[in-house]
DNA sequence: TTGTATGCGTTATCAC
DNA sequence: GTGATAACGCATACAA
């Protein structure tokens, strides 16, 4: 099907016998113009259902008014609920998303990235793909003068602006807690090391036994447990030991926690007794296991806002001030039954 | 910040001395041109980093190569997969996808069917807000020439193409199914009838009571149910009655149905033995609650690659053939611990 | 207040 | 095979 022919500002002019700039100043209403022949402007547009062509008056003003989004997946809740929270704020200024997928592979990372800069969007908001690889099309973007804001999973030796969370202190915090509820031999499911993320993770963990001068098992640290399967494959693992955890940070993932108290709860261990269980994301469904999962809040959808204001701010600076601003949000922790098991309250 | 000047075909030309109508060609790899030059194009192209502006290509193209989508909400499993599937199918073919959420808001609805038409995208996708309201904006489309897709929220009253799920048939089989379990009182939880879909939910709930003789009782059904919360109130209602449901139906929602287990288990009343719940769209908790909620499943991620595929395939026709196609999803009730009171499988 | 002319970066149609 | 040129639809600097 072929797109009919659409009304122009020419087609406008021509009806009305006047020029088209005339037609563009009342369409835009700007610059000054007769308020009558205005209202003969306006009046006509909308019996020709003429609609703006985007594309031309952003070719001609440079800019594009689109904001390009790369994500891993769209349908995972925190990056749907930062696509939300992004379209909220930058809807209101008139701006539209655009939105790709990386599906986790750095290959389709890359060829979003070029198809986003072609598409001349005015910013990039990504967060990248757990596979890694160099980031020269990151670079890319910044050389064609194009905003890039990078969040949660974030390239950290790139200069840009970034909006992330303060994940080794929460993490730390978790791990606390945990010890806290008097959990002895805490183990960590631990995601991909090449992604900050769980870099910090891990440190917060680490941090968290250090302080309260707790011996650092190795064994109970179990590489790349990020999904359901992984963390319930590394839980069976784990429990097996012939001196099992008395606890598992599930780092990586409410799924990966998931996992654990399937396992738990197969193998007859008792949760949150015999058992503490931290998992990672506030996931929905955290709420209404059996027990109630631990977790951590990342305000995804605040995040989301966080980048769009961001952009609008650093927009209206002047060019100089090309400073790499890094936003941190503070994430919750959410204490539930999976970790509280001394009576009085977990606070 | 502003964009900084990007190079041009123009650029490319003059650094070789030719015209830039040739590096066009070569660029795209069309017409006759001398293999040499071609070359030396392309890598001058890298060289000075050049990169297409797809805003001016599209212009002179007159058509855009992006479908825009509009859906309630982005981060709701259902629409959040059916747009996961769309980007993928629609990737491939070397479309963007520009999403809008409408908040279910019928006024924003609006707003962003018209931005999605000035920004001469090559297809609307849409799924309509709750709200309801009339469709001339939808209408507005077709008269722009441009291909609309309605999903699963249709306005059934449009010649358009569609793409829906058999809602009533399973509607009626999850009905059924809690009838063969031995269910005499089935309670309905319905949403708002101003969309086509909760009608066929509940024709399905109706069908089913028919077909098996047992009567239709009016205060076992109750309106605009759709959330955790309202279906949670609902349920509080109808087990107060004097002579309570013994099965609920939350047609709306596995939210509504989650909402009527938390009621039934704070009010101490056993599933599935003395309260069956069946719930809709098989969100990922229905599996991990206890009991298991048995659900509905509508393929989120394939109807997302229908619609697609469909738009690809109508693009493809000859102009005349403006049918208006729908295609049926037919969706599958999986059934799980909270209507399996028999016990014998439920298959 | 209004009209004229030009350019945004491409692609397509001609000539050569 | 290559180059000049027009056109896509709009916005704006300038002239009137």
């Amino acid at each position: 099907m072929k797109q009919k022919k659409r009304a122009t500002i020419y087609d406008i002019a021509k009806k009305l016998n006047i020029a088209a700039s005339s037609v563009s100043r009342a369409l835009n209403n700007i610059g000054n113009i007769n308020e009558e022949t205005r209202k003969l402007i306006l009046s006509t547009a909308t019996e020709l259902k003429y609609k703006r062509n985007t594309l031309a008056s952003n070719l001609r003003k440079g800019q594009s008014k689109t904001i390009g989004i790369v994500v891993p997946r769209i349908n995972q809740n925190f990056f749907s609920n930062v696509i939300a929270g992004i379209e909220e704020a930058s809807y209101q200024k008139g701006y539209n998303l655009v939105i790709c997928q990386s599906n986790e592979s750095h290959v389709k990372e890359i060829q979003c990235v070029n198809t986003l800069i072609n598409q001349h969007v005015d910013c990039i908001v990504i967060s990248v793909s757990a596979e890694g690889g160099d980031y020269s099309h990151l670079q890319n973007v910044i050389d064609s003068g194009i905003q890039l804001i990078q969040f949660d999973r974030v390239a950290s030796e790139l200069k840009t602006l970034k909006v992330l969370n303060d994940t080794e202190q929460v993490s730390m915090e978790a791990v606390s807690h945990m010890i806290e509820q008097g959990y002895k031999r805490i183990a960590l499911l631990e995601g991909p090391q090449n992604l900050d993320i769980f870099i910090q993770r891990k440190a917060g963990y680490l941090n968290a036994l250090k302080k309260n001068n707790m011996p650092i098992i190795n064994e109970l640290v179990v590489e790349n447990a990020w999904t359901k399967e992984l963390g319930a494959t590394a839980t069976r693992a784990l429990l097996n030991l012939p001196n099992p955890p008395d606890a598992i940070f599930a780092s990586t993932s409410d799924f990966s926690a998931l996992g654990v108290l399937e396992v738990a709860s197969a193998m007859g261990i008792k949760v949150p007794s015999e058992l503490g269980i931290c998992g990672y994301s506030n996931e929905a469904f955290t709420e209404i296991t059996s027990p109630s999962i631990t977790t951590i809040d990342q305000f995804s959808i605040y995040m989301g806002k966080s980048i769009a204001d961001l952009y609008f701010r650093e927009m209206d600076q002047e060019e100089s001030s090309r400073t790499p601003i890094t936003i941190s949000i503070k994430p919750e922790l959410i204490i539930r039954a999976s970790t509280s098991r001394k009576t009085q309250s977990g606070k």
